[in-house]
DNA sequence: AGTGCGATTGACT
DNA sequence: GTCAATCGCACTA
Protein backbone atom coordinates (compact mmCIF):
# COMPACT_ATOMS: atom_id res chain seq x y z
CA UNK A 1 0.00 0.00 0.00
CA UNK A 2 1.18 3.52 -0.83
CA UNK A 3 1.09 5.70 2.15
CA UNK A 4 0.04 9.23 1.66
CA UNK A 5 3.86 10.67 2.82
CA UNK A 6 5.86 7.97 0.74
CA UNK A 7 7.00 10.66 -1.59
CA UNK A 8 8.37 12.67 1.11
CA UNK A 9 11.97 13.29 1.55
CA UNK A 10 13.51 13.51 5.11
CA UNK A 11 15.17 16.90 5.82
CA UNK A 12 18.94 15.99 6.59
CA UNK A 13 20.34 17.55 9.90
CA UNK A 14 23.42 19.29 7.69
CA UNK A 15 20.86 21.38 6.06
CA UNK A 16 19.34 22.47 9.17
CA UNK A 17 21.09 26.27 10.03
CA UNK A 18 22.95 25.79 13.41
CA UNK A 19 21.49 28.64 15.43
CA UNK A 20 18.12 28.84 16.51
CA UNK A 21 17.07 31.75 15.08
CA UNK A 22 17.96 30.89 12.27
CA UNK A 23 16.46 27.43 12.50
CA UNK A 24 13.28 28.97 13.49
CA UNK A 25 13.04 30.85 9.64
CA UNK A 26 14.39 27.98 7.95
CA UNK A 27 11.32 25.37 9.58
CA UNK A 28 8.40 27.84 7.50
CA UNK A 29 7.50 25.63 4.76
CA UNK A 30 9.22 22.27 5.84
CA UNK A 31 6.42 19.31 6.54
CA UNK A 32 5.86 17.54 9.75
CA UNK A 33 4.85 13.86 9.37
CA UNK A 34 3.23 11.77 11.77
CA UNK A 35 2.72 8.30 11.33
CA UNK A 36 1.26 5.96 13.15
CA UNK A 37 -0.50 2.47 12.80
CA UNK A 38 -3.65 4.30 12.13
CA UNK A 39 -2.15 6.23 9.24
CA UNK A 40 -0.16 9.27 8.36
CA UNK A 41 -0.52 12.37 8.97
CA UNK A 42 1.21 15.89 7.67
CA UNK A 43 0.92 19.25 7.69
CA UNK A 44 3.59 22.09 6.35
CA UNK A 45 4.75 24.50 8.82
CA UNK A 46 3.47 28.09 8.42
CA UNK A 47 4.69 29.20 12.03
CA UNK A 48 7.10 29.40 14.33
CA UNK A 49 9.27 30.62 17.62
CA UNK A 50 12.49 30.81 18.60
CA UNK A 51 13.65 30.32 22.04
CA UNK A 52 17.40 30.26 21.98
CA UNK A 53 20.29 30.30 24.50
CA UNK A 54 20.09 32.99 27.58
CA UNK A 55 16.38 33.45 26.76
CA UNK A 56 14.13 33.78 30.09
CA UNK A 57 11.62 32.28 28.59
CA UNK A 58 12.95 29.17 27.20
CA UNK A 59 12.64 26.49 29.09
CA UNK A 60 16.10 25.64 28.96
CA UNK A 61 16.76 28.74 30.76
CA UNK A 62 17.49 27.24 34.23
CA UNK A 63 19.27 24.44 33.31
CA UNK A 64 18.47 20.76 32.16
CA UNK A 65 15.85 18.96 33.89
CA UNK A 66 13.68 15.39 33.36
CA UNK A 67 11.37 17.59 31.68
CA UNK A 68 13.13 19.76 28.99
CA UNK A 69 16.32 17.15 28.67
CA UNK A 70 15.53 16.74 24.53
CA UNK A 71 15.87 20.60 24.43
CA UNK A 72 19.86 19.54 25.34
CA UNK A 73 20.24 16.93 22.28
CA UNK A 74 21.50 18.31 18.91
CA UNK A 75 19.38 19.91 16.28
CA UNK A 76 16.51 17.84 15.09
CA UNK A 77 15.09 16.34 18.05
CA UNK A 78 11.43 16.76 19.09
CA UNK A 79 10.72 18.06 22.87
CA UNK A 80 7.32 17.69 23.86
CA UNK A 81 5.74 19.06 27.35
CA UNK A 82 2.03 19.40 28.60
CA UNK A 83 1.30 23.00 28.65
CA UNK A 84 -1.64 24.24 31.38
CA UNK A 85 -1.96 20.71 32.08
CA UNK A 86 -4.29 20.58 28.37
CA UNK A 87 -2.09 20.78 25.31
CA UNK A 88 1.18 19.17 24.05
CA UNK A 89 3.49 21.80 22.68
CA UNK A 90 6.43 20.30 19.97
CA UNK A 91 9.98 21.84 19.59
CA UNK A 92 12.28 21.29 17.55
CA UNK A 93 15.71 21.25 19.21
CA UNK A 94 18.30 23.79 18.04
CA UNK A 95 21.87 24.20 18.38
CA UNK A 96 24.68 21.22 19.44
CA UNK A 97 24.38 18.66 21.77
CA UNK A 98 24.46 20.12 25.11
CA UNK A 99 23.24 23.41 24.44
CA UNK A 100 20.05 23.95 25.35
CA UNK A 101 17.53 25.62 22.91
CA UNK A 102 14.54 25.04 20.82
CA UNK A 103 12.11 26.27 17.87
CA UNK A 104 8.27 25.91 18.85
CA UNK A 105 6.08 24.87 15.90
CA UNK A 106 2.93 26.80 16.23
CA UNK A 107 1.08 26.09 13.33
CA UNK A 108 0.78 23.81 10.06
CA UNK A 109 -1.31 23.70 6.77
CA UNK A 110 -2.73 20.17 7.08
CA UNK A 111 -2.30 18.37 3.70
CA UNK A 112 -2.51 14.28 4.34
CA UNK A 113 -4.68 12.21 6.80
CA UNK A 114 -6.97 15.13 7.21
CA UNK A 115 -10.14 13.24 8.22
CA UNK A 116 -8.34 11.26 10.58
CA UNK A 117 -7.19 14.60 12.06
CA UNK A 118 -10.12 15.85 12.17
CA UNK A 119 -11.44 12.69 14.02
CA UNK A 120 -8.25 13.26 16.55
CA UNK A 121 -9.55 17.07 16.95
CA UNK A 122 -13.42 16.97 16.98
CA UNK A 123 -13.12 19.69 14.57
CA UNK A 124 -14.49 19.76 10.75
CA UNK A 125 -13.55 23.22 10.19
CA UNK A 126 -10.14 22.68 8.22
CA UNK A 127 -8.58 26.45 9.45
CA UNK A 128 -9.13 24.95 13.02
CA UNK A 129 -7.71 21.78 12.57
CA UNK A 130 -4.06 22.88 13.12
CA UNK A 131 -3.97 26.44 14.22
CA UNK A 132 -2.02 26.58 17.14
CA UNK A 133 0.86 24.77 19.03
CA UNK A 134 -1.95 22.62 21.25
CA UNK A 135 -4.19 22.01 18.45
CA UNK A 136 -1.49 21.14 15.73
CA UNK A 137 -0.11 17.82 18.14
CA UNK A 138 -3.68 16.87 19.34
CA UNK A 139 -4.60 16.89 15.13
CA UNK A 140 -1.38 14.64 14.55
CA UNK A 141 -1.63 12.41 18.04
CA UNK A 142 1.35 14.25 19.77
CA UNK A 143 2.35 13.71 22.99
CA UNK A 144 5.25 12.94 25.70
CA UNK A 145 6.06 9.92 24.55
CA UNK A 146 7.48 11.43 21.19
CA UNK A 147 9.74 13.43 23.67
CA UNK A 148 13.25 13.25 22.47
CA UNK A 149 12.96 11.60 19.19
CA UNK A 150 15.31 12.13 15.90
CA UNK A 151 13.04 14.29 13.51
CA UNK A 152 15.67 13.74 10.83
CA UNK A 153 15.28 9.98 10.65
CA UNK A 154 11.60 8.13 9.33
CA UNK A 155 9.53 7.01 12.00
CA UNK A 156 6.63 8.05 13.77
CA UNK A 157 7.59 11.63 13.39
CA UNK A 158 9.85 13.55 11.28
CA UNK A 159 10.70 16.47 8.96
CA UNK A 160 10.37 16.25 5.22
CA UNK A 161 12.26 18.68 2.57
CA UNK A 162 9.57 20.83 0.59
CA UNK A 163 9.95 21.38 -3.38
CA UNK A 164 7.98 24.42 -3.16
CA UNK A 165 9.11 27.94 -3.29
CA UNK A 166 9.63 29.55 -0.21
CA UNK A 167 7.12 31.83 1.44
CA UNK A 168 7.35 35.10 2.20
CA UNK A 169 8.44 35.26 6.27
CA UNK A 170 7.05 37.46 8.36
CA UNK A 171 8.53 38.35 11.19
CA UNK A 172 7.04 39.57 15.24
CA UNK A 173 6.97 39.70 18.94
CA UNK A 174 6.35 35.60 20.59
CA UNK A 175 2.65 35.01 21.74
CA UNK A 176 1.35 34.20 25.22
CA UNK A 177 4.38 35.02 26.92
CA UNK A 178 4.78 36.89 30.32
CA UNK A 179 8.70 37.38 29.80
CA UNK A 180 10.80 38.99 27.18
CA UNK A 181 7.64 39.68 25.09
CA UNK A 182 9.31 42.06 22.94
CA UNK A 183 11.97 39.77 21.01
CA UNK A 184 11.18 39.59 17.51
CA UNK A 185 11.54 36.12 17.40
CA UNK A 186 8.04 34.75 16.15
CA UNK A 187 8.14 33.55 12.40
CA UNK A 188 4.95 32.94 9.69
CA UNK A 189 4.02 33.00 6.29
CA UNK A 190 2.84 36.38 5.28
CA UNK A 191 -1.22 36.63 5.08
CA UNK A 192 -1.30 32.15 5.10
CA UNK A 193 -4.93 31.46 6.69
CA UNK A 194 -3.24 28.91 8.99
CA UNK A 195 -1.39 30.89 10.93
CA UNK A 196 -2.58 31.57 15.06
CA UNK A 197 -3.00 34.57 16.74
CA UNK A 198 -5.07 37.79 15.86
CA UNK A 199 -5.35 38.75 12.26
CA UNK A 200 -2.56 41.79 12.57
CA UNK A 201 -0.56 39.36 13.28
CA UNK A 202 0.02 37.64 10.20
CA UNK A 203 0.89 40.52 8.14
C1' DA B 1 5.23 18.45 51.43
C1' DG B 2 3.04 22.60 49.78
C1' DT B 3 2.55 26.28 46.46
C1' DG B 4 2.27 29.10 42.27
C1' DC B 5 2.31 29.27 37.57
C1' DG B 6 2.29 28.84 32.69
C1' DA B 7 5.35 28.81 25.02
C1' DT B 8 -3.20 27.21 25.53
C1' DT B 9 -7.72 26.28 24.43
C1' DG B 10 -12.72 26.46 24.24
C1' DA B 11 -16.75 28.37 26.04
C1' DC B 12 -19.08 32.34 26.77
C1' DT B 13 -20.56 37.86 26.99
C1' DG C 1 -13.46 40.76 23.69
C1' DT C 2 -13.03 37.97 28.73
C1' DC C 3 -12.17 33.93 31.63
C1' DA C 4 -11.71 29.41 33.93
C1' DA C 5 -10.02 24.59 33.47
C1' DT C 6 -6.17 21.68 34.44
C1' DC C 7 -1.70 19.34 36.01
C1' DG C 8 3.24 18.64 35.76
C1' DC C 9 7.02 20.94 37.17
C1' DA C 10 10.19 24.09 39.47
C1' DC C 11 10.81 26.37 43.55
C1' DT C 12 10.57 27.23 48.58
C1' DA C 13 10.79 25.33 53.33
Amino acid sequence: MRLATDGYKVLARAELPRDTVLLAQHLIGKILVRETPEGSFSGRIVETEAYPVGDAAGHAYRGETLRNHALFLCRGHAYVYLAYGASYLLNVSSETSGIGAGVLVRALEPLDGIPSMQRNRRVQNLRDLTRGPGRLTAALDIDRRLDGIDLCRMGPLWLARDDHDVPEIGRSARIGLSRETDRPLRFYVRGDRFVSGPKTLNR
